[in-house]
RNA sequence: GCGCGGUUAGCUCAGUUGGUAGAGCAUCCCCUUGACGUGGGGAGGGUCAGGGGUUCGAAUCCCUUACCGCGCACCA
């Protein structure tokens, strides 16, 4: 030890205090400490006297993350503002559970897995049902534990113990539960509606799962007897015949509402008849139109609203049925310019406009051109959902945290039409029911007993359909407690807090209206909804882009706690994050700082130099009737920062929080206080050296606890040397220490 | 078209009920002070998007315009 190392270590503190902190070997050993501890689960809280038998509940679900992701930048936002949540309120008392859940992410995980038949030369049209499905669980469950260390290595302080994935036979049990009440209620109903379908992926879809894109394409004007009409998808005319226009359109009053007019078309003669509707805009094109009901939803509400008949085009692949004729069997992106070409042959080709653009619905993943169908499949009414729902929120019953979600999320409430809850993949939760295809009735089954059609007495099948993973996964506040006899549903529903990603608002909306529908109560007080994780110049993140950041590789390289904080602080709520790697450097400075400051604290008030008691209590009860008065000055700041920090916390303020912090440990506490210690330690008399050595040890602990939420791993560490290897008492855990008292 | 945000220092963003504009990073200058150079001290830099209004007083409240982002619907 060189001469410098023996002045600064006189009294022998921890020799890792001699060397800056070290993430990598501190991280995984301090998780484990806690794992060990077994506190992530609050009954053992309770049961070791770390909380009150009495106390309050405070609950969080964690958003089911997909089972065969990887941690993304977002999930590192979640993981740390549920953490610091659920860290805060463990400390303040109440009983305190995170519980975490995984999701089987139906149309994520069979992507990825159709892929990977792919690859291997497979096709799933080869595999059986049964088989396949237990094919992609075993793939699930897999790779289920990567994200599950990811999470943990994020510091979750989470109740592993309790945790939850969709497919959980008792989730399930819970999900068909609702599928039951929801026909005997009269709002579940098979029917023939329109749904949105990728050609590739043979599936209807959530419009989560639509993406709008613009395309320039041409326009065509063709001549469809004495009108005009214009489109820009030529190929899905053919058994248009129904011509709409507005009542009252001046330029055509002289046509008749049904009206029938023979006119020559693509393949031949047809009759079209005349239909006046008022949805047409008189504006547009030339305000006449010729309808497809089966394939677009303005032209099937006309359809329905004047019972008109609907006739399929384009089947469930995208190739032309025989109504198209001689194009019957081709795929509609090779018909169209043939299709074109016959118009123009026939001199019905007015005129084209060759860049047009418009908007069109892709699938999110193959950008396929969603192809409208119509399909018998199972639909919940959503009207007397979302009314309940809507009155509730209204009502201010539900805290939205920042406040405008609330009214976007009223604003989706009060426009929502009825929600396609099948999906024609194998990957979920089967839809419980049985389906007669000679009358295209449907029979919810859940005990499997139903043999025969009722109607018409004809022989029933399984529906292979799966549940839409949002109807699984808005059930999940009250599915994952045990609902409806549960014991953990009896003490911690409704949960507190849901935090989530504002760009899924609908799940959270969803979760109200089946959670009110279910258990009668709101699942949560309070929803809050951070933003989107940007690159370090602000541009969304992408595959694509190739300016995806990795969470780990920043962990790796700044600390966890570094990270988390970097996270947190300039973050308001709902407001979209730059993430720089200068700021969570910036960060992993101030963990040093941390450890730095420590060493001083313990160097500098060391029993053997000052004398002064390491009594912890006597430490952590510190009354300012022991200090000299420039201490009770630093003691009043220091409480009163307490004191309105634990407010903002309460406030779900933690931008603020950790920014105050921050400030006081740095440049209060190290820059101004420790820098007069010097002096009162060299210089001072026995009381005020006694004095500010206790002060100097309070507020080191102080400081530690209330960072602790954001920054668990470097607080943890150094709690655990101050108590274990320099102070006298029992090494307890900081992470159930009780939050600094506020009310001195 | 309807709805929701945003526009504050070079960059990223705070700014709680209206009371003389803040932080981090970056820039510049100084300091080998015995916890830490992953440090310390200091400096420059903003007519708070434009316009109007309410008020003794507006970044903050109201109206309006422009631009950026997002949601919903539509796109024949």
């Amino acid at each position: 030890m060189d001469k410098k190392k023996e002045i600064l270590n006189p009294a022998g503190i921890p020799e890792k205090f001699l060397k800056p902190y070290d993430p990598k070997d501190t991280e995984d050993r301090i998780y484990g400490l806690w794992e060990k501890s077994g506190y992530f689960n609050p009954d053992n809280c309770v049961e070791n006297g770390k909380t009150d038998k009495d106390a309050k509940p405070f609950t969080i679900i964690m958003p089911p993350t997909n089972a065969n992701g990887s941690l993304h930048a977002g999930h590192g936002l979640v993981m740390t503002i549920e953490d610091i949540m659920t860290r805060f309120n463990r400390m303040r008392g109440r009983r305190t559970l995170w519980l975490p859940g995984l999701d089987h992410a139906g149309f994520e995980t069979w992507v990825v897995y159709e892929k990977k038949l792919e690859k291997e030369g497979r096709s799933r049209f080869d595999i059986e049902r049964k088989q396949l499905y237990q094919e992609i669980m075993d793939f699930t469950l897999t790779n289920s534990s990567n994200i599950k260390s990811q999470i943990r290595k994020m510091g979750a302080s989470c109740d592993w113990s309790r945790e939850k994935f969709t497919l959980d036979p008792e989730i399930v049990k819970t999900v068909y539960g609702t599928f039951q009440k929801l026909s005997d209620d009269g709002l579940l109903y098979r029917g023939k509606r329109l749904v949105s379908w990728c050609p590739k992926h043979q599936t209807s879809f959530a419009d989560i799962e639509i993406k709008d894109e613009e395309r320039t394409e041409p326009y065509y004007y063709i001549k469809y007897g004495p009108f005009t009409i214009s489109t820009s998808r030529p190929e899905t005319k053919f058994g248009d015949k129904y011509v709409v226009m507005h009542p009252e359109d001046k330029r055509y009053l002289d046509f008749k509402d049904g009206q029938k007019i023979d006119l020559e078309w693509i393949n031949g003669p047809i009759t079209a008849t005349v239909i006046k509707d008022s949805v047409i805009d008189m504006e547009f094109g030339t305000g006449v139109m010729t309808i497809t009901p089966w394939h677009d939803a303005v032209d099937f509400d006309i359809a329905e609203r004047h019972h008109l008949d609907k006739e399929q085009i384009i089947d469930e692949r995208g190739k032309l049925l025989p109504i198209a004729g001689e194009f019957a069997g081709m795929h509609i992106t090779k018909a169209r310019p043939l299709i074109i070409e016959k118009l123009r042959s026939k001199g019905l080709i007015e005129k084209v406009e060759e860049k047009y653009t418009h908007v069109v619905h892709t699938c999110y993943k193959c950008g396929t051109i969603i192809e409208p169908q119509i399909q018998s499949q199972w639909f919940v009414k959503m009207k007397p959902l979302a009314e309940k729902a809507l009155k509730k929120i209204n009502g201010g019953e539900v805290e939205y945290i920042p406040e405008h979600y609330k009214k976007i999320t009223t604003h989706w409430l009060e426009n929502l039409i009825d929600w396609n809850i099948s999906r024609q993949i194998v990957w979920g939760i089967p839809i419980p029911a049985k389906i007669c295809d000679a009358c295209d009735t449907g029979y919810v089954d859940l005990e499997n007993k139903i043999t025969k059609c009722e109607k018409c007495k004809g022989d029933v099948r399984q529906d292979n359909d799966t549940f839409d993973t949002w109807f699984s996964s808005g059930q999940w506040p009250y599915a994952t407690l045990g609902y409806p006899d549960g014991k953990d549903f009896k003490t911690f529903y409704p949960t507190n807090v849901m935090e989530t990603a504002g760009d899924i608002f609908h799940w959270v909306a969803r979760m109200i209206m089946l959670s009110l529908y279910r258990t009668n109560v709101l699942p949560f007080k309070t929803v809050y909804m951070h933003g989107m994780v940007l690159d370090g110049k602000g541009q969304k993140m992408s595959k694509s882009k190739g300016n995806v950041i990795n969470p780990l590789d920043l962990t790796a390289k700044y600390g966890t706690d570094a990270f988390r904080i970097g996270l947190v602080i300039g973050n308001t709520p709902g407001t979209s994050l730059a993430l720089s790697e200068d700021k969570i450097s910036t960060y992993k400075k101030f963990a040093n700082k941390l450890w730095n400051i420590t060493r001083f604290v313990l160097e500098s008030t060391s029993e053997e130099k000052l004398k002064i008691s390491n009594n912890k209590s006597e430490i952590d009860d510190l009354k300012a009737d022991d200090l000299v008065a420039a201490d009770v000055t630093h003691l009043k700041t220091l409480t009163d920062l307490m004191k309105e920090i634990t407010g903002e916390m309460e406030e779900y303020k933690f931008y603020l929080v950790a920014d105050k912090l921050y400030h006081y440990a740095w440049h209060e506490f190290a820059d101004k206080i420790l820098e007069e210690s010097k002096k009162v330690f060299s210089e001072g008399d026995e009381k005020s050296k006694r004095s500010r050595a206790m002060f100097l040890q309070y507020a080191l602990r102080t400081i530690l606890k209330s960072l602790h939420p954001f920054m668990p791993y470097v607080t943890e560490e150094i709690w655990q040397l101050m108590n274990s290897g320099y102070t006298k008492g029992a090494s307890t855990l900081l992470m159930v220490e009780k939050w600094p008292n506020s009310s001195r």
